[in-house]
RNA sequence: GCGGGAGUAGCUCAGUCGGUAGAGCGACAGUCUUCCAAACUGUAGGUCGCGGGUUCGAAUCUCGUCUCCCGCUCCA
């Protein structure tokens, strides 16, 4: 199948078997937003599920917390986010460059003489600072600046880009709306960093120790594409590793390979991954790379590990006023620790793992014509881990069905069903992805068995009726 | 953001010259069946993405708009 069809059709069967939908569609849907749907939610709480259990469960030295969307709106500058992301920008449309409206207009002032030069300059401080965008664009126009690669002054209109939602805190009015301004957070990682001092004394970590977290995050990306890969509305799954200076380069290179593994648990062969090193590296880091996934539009990152140096908690030292350093009794000496991030896209981990179970399989003999869709899922990720069915509705077969049922719901989520032919409810649960069947016939009264039918090999076998449990528990077992 | 393509039932799609909307699959209720969908009967589902225009009449022509997909661009 080729791979532009294949995102298409995953969409597709997201929305016919319930694992995604797009957001408010009976209004036409909301750009880039998606909701998950009953077996999607399922899938995804397994994902983070599994995650923050390798996390936090599987190391001695990593806690989990959760903090607030709102943060205090300084945060964000002591993180860089608003200084570096809030520019005006105006694009040529002959060349489709995008430039920053005070780079654009400041080169042009070069070419001019002091006079001119100075007075350019000045109007368009004065009318930066009145957010006046299209007083910007006539200043361009009156100026005749070009675009230095198409060398025309065919421009759109003046816009801000600014990549984090905003909204007011308070009901209160004020007369400056800037006061009230809260952001929507759009990375999670401040929220560990201006709690590390509380979770270390509190929880007394000694360096190095981790701080994990999943929760949402908000971007106002321009180009939103590529059904859940990139939406404005996302779930992070991160962890900060607070080291010691001077070790931040080992214990990058054990997370990268720590973080690989779990991808490796997951079933996925390493031909479908691959690294990519960051040769230009962001304000805040001394070393970076990429997990990406081949996913049906190619190669994409789905996971960043990045040693970020000391540069969040040093920055908020230096804006909060309070002092963010540990003392380490094992050299006697205060410092500001250094952090290795590893960062992972919850909805691209779903999407990864959609597309590696998504199977269109030819079934076809001689005589018949077959195929079916089958979700080739981890059994620990399958939203419905068994599915129990009577062969008939009738015969006693449903209450024997019904009693495996109430000694299996509390430990995993089945599903139970008597309706159609045994054969279609098979391709039903292959559909979503759940990992076992088991058959309930005459022969189940007689001598206490039960047939369970395995997804992926279509194979089936005969086994107690008392051992279906045991059986699935020991396949969705994740440590 | 630019360029291209597309929106008709839950899914895949048909719908001629403008004349009140159809199939297959799926779903639901039964029948049959006694371990791998597509056997039989019946039922339900659509303001043809949304809004304006042309017309006696618009799924169809036209303008606008929204959404999705592809390419380029961007991505702390």
């Amino acid at each position: 199948m080729a791979n532009d069809n294949k995102l298409q059709s995953i969409i597709a069967h997201c929305k016919e078997y319930g694992f995604i939908f797009q957001s408010s569609e009976i209004y036409d849907g909301l750009g880039a937003v998606y909701d998950y749907g009953q077996y999607g939610a399922e899938l995804k709480k397994n994902i983070r599920d599994y995650w923050w259990n390798s996390m936090t469960r599987m190391h001695d030295n990593i806690v989990g917390i959760d903090a607030a969307i709102f943060m205090h709106p300084t945060v964000w500058k002591a993180s860089g986010h608003v200084d570096n992301f809030s520019d005006p920008m105006i694009d040529n449309k002959d060349s489709k460059k995008r430039y920053r409206v005070d780079h654009l207009i400041e080169a042009h002032a070069e070419t001019l003489n002091e006079n001119e030069s100075a007075s350019l300059l000045q109007k368009m401080e004065q009318l930066l600072a009145s957010d006046d965008f299209a007083g910007l664009k006539t200043l361009i126009e009156e100026n005749n600046i070009k675009c230095s690669v198409s060398d025309t002054a065919n421009w759109t209109d003046v816009r801000q880009f600014n990549l984090m939602f905003a909204t007011e805190m308070g009901a209160v009015a004020s007369d400056n709306p800037e006061d009230n301004k809260v952001y929507l957070r759009p990375e999670t990682a401040q929220g560990i960093f201006v709690n590390f001092l509380n979770v270390q004394k509190t929880g007394r970590m000694k360096i190095p120790f981790g701080i994990a977290q999943t929760g949402k995050a908000f971007r106002n990306e321009i180009v939103a594409r590529g059904f859940i890969f990139r939406m404005r509305e996302f779930e992070q799954m991160e962890m900060q590793f607070f080291v010691r200076p001077g070790t931040q380069k080992e214990w990058y290179e054990y997370w990268k390979e720590t973080r690989m593994q779990w991808h490796r648990s997951l079933g996925i062969p390493d031909t479908r991954y691959r690294f990519h090193d960051h040769v230009k590296l962001a304000h805040y880091a001394d070393a970076a790379c990429d997990i990406e996934y081949d996913f049906p539009m190619g190669f994409k990152e789905v996971e960043g590990i990045h040693s970020r140096t000391d540069f969040d908690l040093k920055n908020h030292q230096q804006f909060s006023g309070k002092k963010l350093t540990y003392f380490d009794t094992e050299i006697n000496q205060h410092y500001i620790p250094y952090v290795v991030e590893t960062s992972i896209g919850l909805d691209r981990t779903v999407m990864m793992i959609l597309s590696e179970a998504y199977q269109e399989e030819d079934l076809s003999t001689a005589e018949k014509q077959d195929s079916r869709v089958v979700l080739k899922f981890p059994a620990m990720l399958s939203p419905i881990k068994l599915a129990i069915l009577p062969l008939l509705k009738r015969d006693g077969l449903p209450e024997i069905a019904r009693e495996l049922m109430d000694s299996c719901r509390p430990h995993f989520k089945c599903f139970y069903e008597e309706k159609d032919t045994i054969g279609k409810r098979y391709r039903r649960q292959d559909a979503i992805g759940t990992p076992f069947c088991v058959t309930i016939d005459h022969q189940t009264k007689e001598d206490q068995t039960v047939t369970i039918r395995y997804r992926d090999a279509m194979t089936q076998e005969r086994v107690p009726l008392a051992a279906v449990k045991d059986i699935v528990m020991k396949a969705i077992q994740t440590f």
